[in-house]
DNA sequence: TAATCTATGTCAGCGCATGACACATGACAA
DNA sequence: TTGTCATGTGTCATGCGCTGACATAGATTA
């Protein structure tokens, strides 16, 4: 990895801790792109080329996420029932996020506690996951030989997925330090697959 | 209802109407709220003071909808498991949907042509429907006797019958005729039923 | 009719976001 | 090392969404 590259990730990473701790300090509204921008030293429009907008910092680790998930679920047995390898996924997220520096472990914890005081960004944030349904239901579909325009089963699968996560990482929101999270999300996670039917998604 | 209301809701409907109509015709992007104002000749400032954002307009219906689920949920019989409440309401949003006039249906088929052509509108919709899970979670917390900020059951409840409403109503996205997408919200419901253990939300 | 309320228009301004262009700095080969 | 190319950055200009403040015209009530 050359030089470029290095100082790319280095600036990427200030820009957004530095964006993070003015949002906790004074709120996410009252920050400009142009004072984050001036706090790291470069232009407002740069800001622009590392993030896609102002909102796109408080959803860094959604891309994150969505990796290791996709990732996760490609890797599992072909055989294994849609559910059950999706829930799978979601303990590699939980994996990943225990293995983190602790700067990475900061980051999500701040940015878990913007999400909170934002709702305006929880909103965001649950888009965005909606964005990353729409990625595994179509990798589900494959797996199942379908349209996934069409397989509805599919979606719920997935919708039901995400909803064990959604609700094992934002419930409840406030405080909570690492291991608490992962805990919870474990915790969620073997209640979603208490809750179904067996076999409920091999339809 | 005097003068003044029924104009306001008037000029609202028109607002809607004609915006909807502009958007389908030449994109949701490239239609500007100063566009839509001059075609009701209303002023921009007062467009705002009709819809709180241009956004607001394509989730108009979730407002609605959000009442009646509500309704819904509170009229339903207390010792009734929270999750058959919910498909319950569900179901009386479909009804609703069913016993529309003409002018309703054909706003909310155009409303789901507009979501579906904009991805970045759909992540709206169901930033939108994240809102209305908070408040329903606070029903069934309420109904279970819980703090719904602790209360990941209920939390779980309620993500799992949004899911359900949401991949009823997006899945398959494409066309579909006001008739053809209730009764694939029906068979979603159904299909929702079937999938979850029996009294699985009454831990 | 008079007194009030309220919906609307006007104006001024902020903040987010994007395109175009010029410049500088790292990458790479001769 | 040096020259060439690629790429990241700053500057400038601009558009659009959205909001506050204030004045006015129209509806409402007495």
């Amino acid at each position: 990895m050359g030089l470029r590259e290095r100082k790319k990730e280095k600036t990427r990473l200030t820009i957004l801790d530095t964006a993070l701790d003015l949002f906790l300090e004074q709120g996410y509204e009252s920050t400009t792109v142009e004072q984050i921008a001036g706090a790291v030293d470069v232009s407002p429009r740069t800001f622009f080329r590392y993030f896609t907008s102002k909102d796109h910092l408080a959803l860094w680790f959604h891309d994150h996420g969505e990796e290791i998930m996709l990732a996760a679920l490609e890797s599992r047995p072909a055989d294994e029932s849609p559910f059950s390898s999706l829930m799978h996924a979601l303990r590699a997220l939980v994996s990943d996020l225990e293995e983190s520096t602790p700067e990475e472990s900061a980051r999500f914890l701040k940015l878990r506690r913007l999400l909170e005081d934002n709702p305006r960004l929880t909103g965001q944030s649950v888009a965005r996951c909606a964005r990353t349904e729409e990625l595994l239901a179509a990798v589900v579909a494959a797996r199942r030989g379908t349209d996934p325009a069409d397989d509805r089963l599919a979606h719920l699968i997935v919708a039901f997925a995400m909803s064990t996560l959604r609700v094992g990482l934002e419930c409840p929101r406030r405080e909570g330090s690492l291991p608490e999270v992962t805990e919870r999300m474990a915790e969620t996670i073997a209640l979603a697959e208490r809750s179904l039917r067996p076999g409920w998604d091999l339809g």
